[in-house]
RNA sequence: GGGGCUGUGGGCUAGUCUGGUAUGCUCCGGGGUUCGGGACUCCGUGACCUGAGUUCAAAUCUCAGCAGCCCCA
């Protein structure tokens, strides 16, 4: 495995197809074939933000994944800032129809989803109306793609929430903000959640918030964003609703995106380590591995041990696997599962049946502890504790790290150049200042200021010297 | 958006400059010995990205396409 810290792109393309979580052999461009491990890993972190947002009060929904143009429209920069963006379906059957109207693959739901709702909200009573849908979707992109950064194809969430006020509709941007917060705590992953500067708001919408991690090369990537669209869109698909006082209005509307195939890379990433994958026991497929090692004459008495541990972990709802493939030795056991970052080993031999005991590895710190067999479930649990907090530690420090302070354009562009990150500075507020920083500092974006920790500017804007406005971050982001 | 590099059995790779017989490792299938940190050995299957061109002859040269990687914007 090519080592992380020094060769970052490179140990990310390997790990994705050495743990087997995708193939890139598909050969249509920022399109994969997602493999067992990877989809069983986001299949429970989708477990975990659809719990999240539904405990929030929203209901689970399906929208088709073809829209047609006129929808597609309705909102004119919503429209024009995906144009760029989407695959259009044109024809089909045996003799190439013709549509009348070209249909857009999903590059997101809003235009969907808004077209029902016109016809479902009728009145106050209908609101607030919250759902979610799980789904893929498609952007034509045309920076260069990754495996689980940037993809043409990629599967996320999108919940798009309506309301009978605007005070309604700014609060729920602060439980969007929880609700990635709740989330990416599960997945050990820092984060500050910025409200993003107006010139990079998503198009259609009146803010647009989102939460940021780094990654190990130094490079920033958006995880969760959510939007206040206020009424843009409800004017467009014209969704309105009866208030208690018979009058009709239009309603205020948030949509918020947390993409589980991005937060997985961001997950790969930020916790693996050089033998592979490191994943936190709250998502793993597998929290422990059993490896029987055995000799001959006494492989039953092995096996049973095992197959008895595997049996007792369930139970207590440890999901747990026992490694019998007979065709491999136990050191190459042990390599593969710390490639794929089984958080706990179980070792059973002989030895260890004789002394009634087990030996646990920790997969985070390559730690061995020979315990008693009957400690085990409680050994496992705290383990699992200590490896999840662990995580989010080592991941909290290296965000930490990686969060400095510029006073001028020059230690601006030192600090992105040798360390990456966010950087701290202050601002003008003005479109021209953020291209100029931009362009000094290659690739240098305004992240924004953090949500609800707003700080006072002092001084001068670092790059055009007038009076600041904002303290904001600045990164290189993917 | 721009530039560079690359594409050879399932994976990695030699061969490409200088056109002619495709190398090694690994995986896979079978046999035997092994098994507490990627075991050993014997046998076997399996490949030149696609299309066009040049040529007696193309993995090799030319052009186009597709895909990937890296760097820059």
């Amino acid at each position: 495995m090519k080592n992380k810290k020094s060769n970052f792109s490179e140990w990310y393309t390997e790990v994705i197809q050495e743990a087997e979580l995708a193939d890139i052999r598909y050969n249509v461009k920022g399109f994969l074939a997602h493999m067992p491990w990877s989809v069983r890993t986001m299949k429970n972190m989708y477990c975990i933000v659809e719990r999240e947002l539904e405990k929030k009060g929203h209901e689970p929904a399906w929208f088709p994944a073809l829209i047609p143009e006129s929808y597609f429209k309705k909102e004119a920069e919503h429209a024009e800032g995906f144009s760029a963006d989407v695959f259009w379906v044109t024809e089909g059957g045996s003799d190439n129809t013709k549509f009348s109207e070209r249909l857009a693959l999903r590059p997101t739901s809003e235009t969907a989803m808004y077209s029902m709702f016109s016809l479902w909200i009728r009145t106050w009573r209908d609101l607030p109306y919250k759902i979610y849908q799980s789904c893929q979707v498609w952007r034509f992109e045309g920076k260069s793609t990754r495996p689980f950064i940037r993809g043409r194809e990629f599967y996320w969430t999108e919940a798009h929430d309506v309301f009978e006020t605007k005070e309604e509709a700014e609060k729920q941007v602060e439980e969007d903000r929880d609700t990635t917060c709740n989330v990416l705590k599960e997945f050990a992953i820092p984060f500050i959640f910025f409200k993003r500067p107006e010139h990079d708001k998503f198009k259609g919408a009146v803010s647009t918030y989102a939460a940021d991690s780094i990654m190990p090369d130094g490079k920033v990537i958006q995880l969760p964003s959510t939007h206040f669209l206020g009424q843009n869109f409800s004017k467009a698909f014209n969704i309105k609703f009866v208030d208690k006082k018979g009058d009709e209005k239009h309603a205020w509307q948030t949509c918020y995106g947390p993409a589980v195939w991005r937060i997985f890379g961001a997950l790969v990433a930020i916790h693996g380590d050089d033998k592979g994958l490191i994943l936190p026991p709250s998502i793993a497929p597998l929290v422990a591995v059993i490896i029987p090692i055995y000799f001959k004459g006494s492989d039953q008495k092995v096996m049973e041990k095992a197959n008895s541990i595997k049996k007792l972990l369930e139970s207590r709802c440890i999901s747990a696997k026992v490694d019998d493939r007979a065709e491999h030795t136990p050191g190459w056991k042990y390599n593969y599962w710390e490639l794929k970052g089984v958080p706990i080993r179980i070792e059973v031999g002989p030895k260890d049946i004789e002394k009634n005991q087990l030996v646990l590895v920790r997969r985070d710190t390559g730690e061995k502890a020979a315990i008693k067999e009957s400690e085990l479930v409680e050994k496992i649990t705290k383990f699992s504790e200590e490896i999840q907090s662990n995580l989010a530690k080592r991941a909290e420090k290296f965000f930490k790290e990686h969060i400095s302070e510029a006073n001028d354009m020059a230690q601006l562009k030192k600090l992105l150049d040798e360390q990456g990150g966010l950087v701290k500075v202050e601002w003008c507020g003005s479109e021209e200042c953020a291209d100029n920083i931009k362009a000094d500092t290659v690739g240098g974006d305004i992240r924004g200021t953090p949500l609800g920790k707003e700080e006072k500017p002092k001084g001068k804007c670092i790059r055009c010297g007038k009076k600041a406005e904002q303290v904001v971050y600045v990164g290189k982001a993917y």
